[in-house]
DNA sequence: TTGAAAGCGATACCAC
DNA sequence: GTGGTATCGCTTTCAA
């Protein structure tokens, strides 16, 4: 059933049916009613495809998301698919299997299927990347969600965890901890700023050598293996606080901590996901303020695409939120 | 760019252009090897819609989400996605707000895009719904990831929850519980599957009344309002057992008994979420196996759109992961 | 206000 | 092997 179809049913042309469909020119009242009849009673939807090849708006955006189901991605994910939804776009879904993958392919897919903007959650700090980026950005309009990469069309929002972190050192060296113990496991561009941010603070507060440990494991609940690394860890050198660039790690060493017998320490993870909430104690955590990234990534896009300039980097604070892994240290 | 400047640059016509883009037909060596140059050289990437027009096949699936953020929800969106991408195809998402939204403009946003097949993660178990499914029904084929619903061209691939609450009853009962309590929160058609499963556990294997409490609150992370739920339970109809629909319930119950200084009982959760891990005791739960029921999803996606027959119901077993929350009641 | 017709970018049949 | 051309379903001048 094309448009054609419905014409001929209604008695007009095609030209006519198209104008109706799409509330563009003038149309009169009866045309209308009686176009409009012949398609809801045949149930009549338009082809998108030969709208947008006429019309060269697919209102469609490319979303790149390594493992989505890890919860980091899937909020975001859910939050920027409903509100450009919103907007009326639709999202063209690329889940990348791992972090390390080549996002080549993902872009190249998005550019053939005429997305208008791709959004990426999250990226790596290597060159080979920011080139895919700058290889895609030729093309259309890119925004980077609580990543950065600089260059032309390229839009970076994303949440200070260089500072956030710094600043969580602070608060535990302000406890009178030094030894302060930090996790990561990923290699993004989120996690470098942390680990900068970590080292920096040590530095500036404890006056203490950096105590990094990367915990290697399968990509997502890797809290599984941070339990058997902690364990490992008790018997070489001393810590007596742990910040973590995720929840899942810190809940993992407060695991470890607890099965070995040992005192609990302060613990601080990152992003306030549920399972933090989950834990007992319930855990400390940094919160990016997501949503509002959301938010800022949907507003720029929207201004983008309709010609207008944005800042191609938007930098937010977050916050600690603060639980019993910290309260309960406070005497 | 177009097909047609590629077709000038290389001195050729645009029919071998195409062949060459398709591996299709039979290019000579020489004409194969100056496309190729030329389409390298310029960056050119085909435009896909003029593709699907004519080829009237878009390689697109459209997968109808309610709250990806629910890590339930994100990992089989995953999984699927990145099985179809193996496949060739893109995936265009669809996230509704909440789980009552209707349906039914997702699907008309899927067939205006001409999706060749939409994939929907869970169902409520109403009329209303029911018939948005066979209004999708009637252009595509339509796959549903836990859950069901009755009609030609759409396909339920689900696991046996009905059976696996009404086994988890059991084992509880086993260990001489009889005043099982059941929460759950969402009214999915999943939902309703435990629910009957539990009832009907209760009656064959304790002989007592259900004893089932909704949790109301937002709809992820119900598990803050679980604790305040459980908490005024306490002084109610008293229980010594819980199933949940999922784990976060369990959890939430577990920190009320905590927190009211009660002893704990032996608790179960569905879904075998990173939650259950994170919580402490470690929680047992049904794993409906997600990974499996998408593999079968994707595998009957496949089959049907080659034209061939595949069962409109798969129902697999799940199985129970026992954890401490069973372990240490066992003497 | 309406309709005829020329595209949009690719495919595919049919001659050559 | 190759190229001309009709075609896919819809939009958009341009005349009437």
């Amino acid at each position: 059933m094309t448009i054609y179809d419905i014409a001929c049913k209604a008695g007009v042309s095609t030209a006519t049916v198209s104008r109706v469909l799409n509330h563009t020119g003038r149309v009169s009242e009866e045309s209308r009613r009686k176009v409009e009849e012949v398609i809801a009673r045949e149930g009549f939807i338009p082809n998108a495809f030969a709208h947008s090849l006429t019309t060269k708006r697919s209102h469609t955006i490319g979303m790149i998301c390594p493992v989505i189901s890890d919860a980091n991605h899937a909020y975001p994910v859910a939050e920027l698919t409903g509100q450009l939804r919103e907007n009326g776009f639709e999202v063209l879904l690329i889940s990348t299997g791992s972090y390390t993958e080549s996002k080549r392919a993902g872009f190249a897919s998005l550019i053939n299927h005429q997305a208008e903007a791709a959004v990426v959650i999250g990226c790596s700090e290597d060159e080979q990347e920011a080139e895919d980026f700058r290889y895609a950005a030729a093309r259309l309009p890119v925004f980077i969600v609580n990543g950065r990469v600089e260059g032309e069309n390229i839009y970076s929002i994303l949440c200070d965890e260089e500072a956030g972190a710094c600043g969580m050192v602070k608060r535990l060296a302000d406890m009178g901890r030094r030894q302060i113990l930090y996790l990561y496991d990923s290699d993004t561009y989120s996690g470098h700023c942390k680990r900068r941010g970590y080292e920096e603070g040590m530095r500036r507060y404890t006056g203490e050598e950096p105590f990094t440990v990367r915990i290697v494991g399968e990509e997502t609940s890797s809290f599984f293996q941070t339990k058997e690394t902690v364990s490992r860890l008790l018997a070489g050198r001393p810590f007596d606080a742990v910040l973590s660039a995720d929840d899942s790690l810190a809940i993992g060493a407060a695991k470890a901590l607890r099965e070995a017998g040992r005192d609990p320490v302060p613990m601080i993870g990152f992003n306030n996901t549920v399972l933090g909430r989950c834990a007992t104690p319930e855990l400390s955590s940094f919160d990016i303020d997501m949503k509002q990234l959301c938010r800022l990534t949907v507003r720029t896009l929207l201004d983008v695409l309709q010609g207008q300039t944005a800042p191609s980097c938007l930098k937010l604070e977050g916050k600690l939120v603060e639980r019993a892994s910290l309260l309960d240290f406070e005497s």
